[in-house]
DNA sequence: TATTGTTATACTCTATAACTATA
DNA sequence: TATAGTTATAGAGTATAACAATA
């Protein structure tokens, strides 16, 4: 059947392609969140990783790693909050802005997040070499990087070194 | 579980680095979705994109190459049905059974869909080499083969291959 | 009785807009 | 007036369960 895209040129079709796989990783991501503690939704293990990863910081900032709506950040981090894995303290240089902050609690959370996390990869890609895991990492982490700083041009593009920043085998420009 | 002090080894950090990084595709995703016309959601894109690649199908093995349960590919049949992308003819060999099938305007829409996916991907992607977006898709393609056959292990497991499998360059198992 | 789909209901994540409080 | 954050509301996607029709 299929006999249309004989005009495309490869490379294009190499674009297209990669759209649709990345439509499809919602299947893996579902897979990963079914796993998770029942209190404890995808979008808070997401946040404390990212709190334990760059450290304290503000709402804003937090918004802009996440790549989403001050508003959507905000519920995240008061059900967080609310259930003690995260701390709002006041920002000493503007009233306005709150430092968040990973608790005792929240690590040991995030402990518990990150074994289940990397145990149900294990689980599934037991039989992937180590260098197609790093690889396929790397290029992801690349993506997000070039789709985050196209979307806020205002500037930062802040690179992940600050805690765990793997980072091993692929060109990056 | 034999706990050690140094406890990570470098794959076990490379899966929780995946983890992460896959969370973070929705991004991309949110940003792809925003760029499709607005009585076409990302659902209907995808659905339509497997109705081409692998031709007239039912509503349960749509469901399975999407990944999501069967009511939920009911939902999205009916949206693209409703708007006449596609067709739902009666299956001769099983009455309880509907065929999908494209019509002439869903093959158009898909046509329109596919130059908005790639034009996006080539806009945002447009210094990456060739051989990284290709390596990235092919990785993808393996990372969602190998979760789906784990979770369909009632049986099936039916191999991609019977089709259209693009399946470009990448080591696969 | 088992299977294919459909429909009703509920939950998660997200965006927009209106609002408060600081700057 | 502009910015940081909160809250209310709406929309998209998914899962579970109850149901209809056919095997």
């Amino acid at each position: 059947m299929s006999g249309e895209p004989e005009d495309a040129e490869p490379d294009l079709r190499h674009y297209r392609e990669l759209a649709r796989q990345l439509r499809s990783v919602g299947v893996v991501n579902r897979e990963l969140a079914r796993r998770l503690p029942h209190d404890c939704p995808p979008a808070s293990a997401g946040l404390l990783t990212l709190l334990r990863r760059h450290g304290e910081m503000r709402m804003s900032r937090l918004t802009e790693l996440l790549g989403i709506d001050l508003s959507v950040t905000s519920r995240h981090v008061a059900h967080a909050a609310d259930r003690g894995w995260i701390e709002r303290l006041p920002d000493p240089h503007d009233g306005r802005s709150r430092l968040l902050r990973l608790t005792h609690s929240g690590e040991s959370r995030l402990d518990e997040l990150s074994e289940l996390a990397t145990e149900t990869m294990r689980e599934f890609l037991g039989d992937w070499s180590a260098e197609d895991v790093a690889t396929l990492s790397s290029l992801l982490e690349r993506l997000g990087r070039t789709f985050g700083d196209c979307r806020a041009r205002g500037g930062h593009s802040p690179p992940p070194g600050t805690d765990a920043a793997p980072d091993p085998a692929t060109s990056r420009t």
